[in-house]
DNA sequence: AAATCTATCCAAAGCGCTTTGGAAATTATG
DNA sequence: CATAATTTCCAAAGCGCTTTGGATAGATTT
């Protein structure tokens, strides 16, 4: 803390108007027992001295800090992984930006990777809640939030429990969509090129895309369901091998925009042109997606939307005492440009 | 079963072990007058125990939380603003992963725009540095930081004083390169389209821009320099008000890739071929470029080094009372690929 | 042996705030 | 009018930690 010398402080605005500390203190929060008028000159001379109330003295009296942390990853595989994660953030900075709660970030790494427990980490910042995005399945992690410690929100992980919660897009209805369009254009040899099973959503996607392709009578084949890791190359080299074994594929149906564009390359280097050979459809709809070339006809998340509600479900764990956490699902959205 | 909420604190460790609670506290503090027998014991029951410090205790005790603010905006003009701040941040969180610092972001709006001042606000939460991306020439917040109250370090905004400092791009050095590129591609009626005068940047790669064109003995013609605001959308109208006035123009350097994208699809929109008829280079790099139809040739910022800089910079004004605030210049680099 | 150091420890005060459990002053009631 | 109820205020304890200014016992010096 900076200079705190010079900052005013409850006794000195008690002492400037001759009450008690307490009178001043439960003035400016507001207590029925102050008079009116003692409220009116408390709150005003407060304003007048500058008062700045000290979070970290009411954190320790109140034992809440209204402080809410966020964890996502910077990197996933390859690169940075803004496309998805900032537009998030973004939401949730939205939604507290209306409440008292700020946002906190402490580096998981701060003394050696994971070497401190999420439980040690956040109570020592005294952090009321938790935002975490895209989470791994095998994170160590995920077994201590089960102990139902602190309240939670996870983003694309399906964990419900006394105080923690979970927002997700409605990934089968993506994918449904996804198939509903493809057959709809009279493809029925469709590929699917889905993510890993560190990803908790991959699960989901690929029941999606079962129930797509049952909806139109169509029969699975895992032949033709590739696994990547959802970065471009894991796309490229997964339509590759699908080639490889199968050339009557006429539609891909990728899990992630990412591994739609790096299909749509590895189909070009094949000498498959998208999408008068093969069409194709992403996932995500992230800003790449309208301006690659062809634009890719993909499954829009609506990402700003999914971290404002999951700072939502959060903020009504943390302040309502008898919530129950409840699965909030994000509506998704077909968009069809040129890649099929 | 030590408390209530079951957090063991310094006083049970002392009880345990029939010590004061000042001798635990500078035991785990290190301090030289715990025999190590004593330091060792006291380690190893905080340990088994499993003591977590207060920090908010241990921030009120030492009017210091270890805490750094981080200040963005999640939208600049028309959209979410990804494609460079997340890097950035990037490089901010790897930085001070490896400090005993955590970030906090504190939603400006958190009681109307701008309604409190930044000191109450870096007080309250007894934050003790501040680093702030993209600020615009017209914020009040600056009027505030010059008054030096707190150790901060900005982004491509030039402010330097006891306890304040910057990082930037050599921008200077990233516009030559441009013009030195198109040059030697024999171009020499160049357009430039810039952002705007709120953003500090600008002013700085106008300087480039006109240092470029000297160095080759081209005289600068401000009919051909058009003002955006960094959009696409802004680039668009830019191209096609240059071609409205003067036909002669063979390249076009923007401020920019969101720009130079806009610029290219306006020259599309007239009938003009990137890069056949106009070649377009751009400015940051963002992922887009190399996505994009044509790929975009382009001045790389290196965003994520720009975080982790400004970050040791901040570092350095906050830890080190007798450091000399520094500007740092981040190197660029031009990336030739298919636009010029 | 007494006097002086030195290493090790601790009681208590304080950081700025909230809250408990009254007390005093005021108003209402019988 | 005395008593009860209500309003308004406050002293003091406590949140968990650090630090100041000794105290104590053992080691060293004279």
């Amino acid at each position: 803390m900076y200079r705190k010398d010079g900052m005013v402080k409850l006794s000195d605005i008690a002492r400037e108007l001759g009450l008690s500390l307490t009178t001043v203190s439960r003035a400016l929060n507001n207590y029925s027992d102050v008079s009116p008028k003692t409220k009116k000159l408390v709150i005003e001379t407060a304003k007048r001295l500058g008062y700045i109330p000290n979070l970290s003295a009411r954190g320790l009296a109140l034992r809440k800090n209204h402080l809410v942390s966020l964890f996502y990853y910077d990197y996933v595989n390859s690169g940075p992984y803004q496309p998805f994660t900032f537009e998030v953030v973004a939401g949730i900075r939205k939604f507290f930006s209306n409440t008292k709660y700020d946002l906190i970030m402490i580096p998981e790494t701060r003394r050696g990777r994971k070497s401190q427990s999420l439980k040690s980490i956040c109570y020592s910042r005294g952090v009321d809640g938790l935002i975490i995005l895209g989470i791994l399945t095998d994170d160590p992690y995920i077994e201590e939030l089960k102990a139902d410690f602190i309240p939670t929100v996870f983003l694309d992980y399906p964990l419900l429990s006394k105080k923690v919660s979970y927002v997700e897009s409605d990934n089968i209805k993506g994918c449904m969509l996804a198939i509903d369009y493809l057959v709809s254009q009279g493809h029925r040899r469709i590929a699917f090129i889905n993510g890993h099973e560190l990803a908790a959503v991959s699960s989901v996607r690929l029941k999606g895309y079962m129930e797509g392709l049952k909806k139109h009578n169509i029969e699975f084949d895992p032949e033709i369901t590739e696994i990547g890791d959802y970065t471009e190359r894991s796309g490229y080299f997964a339509a590759r091998n699908l080639f490889l074994k199968e050339k009557n594929i006429t539609a891909i149906f990728a899990a992630s925009d990412l591994m739609a564009i790096g299909a749509i390359r590895g189909l070009n280097d094949i000498g498959l042109k998208v999408p008068d050979d093969v069409a194709v459809v992403g996932y995500d709809d992230i800003l790449l997606a309208e301006y690659f070339q062809p634009r890719l006809t993909t499954i829009r998340q609506h990402k700003f939307e999914l971290g404002f509600q999951a700072a939502a479900e959060l903020h009504s764990i943390m302040e309502n005492p008898n919530h129950e956490p409840k699965a909030r699902t994000i509506k998704v959205e077909l968009i069809i440009r040129d890649s099929a």
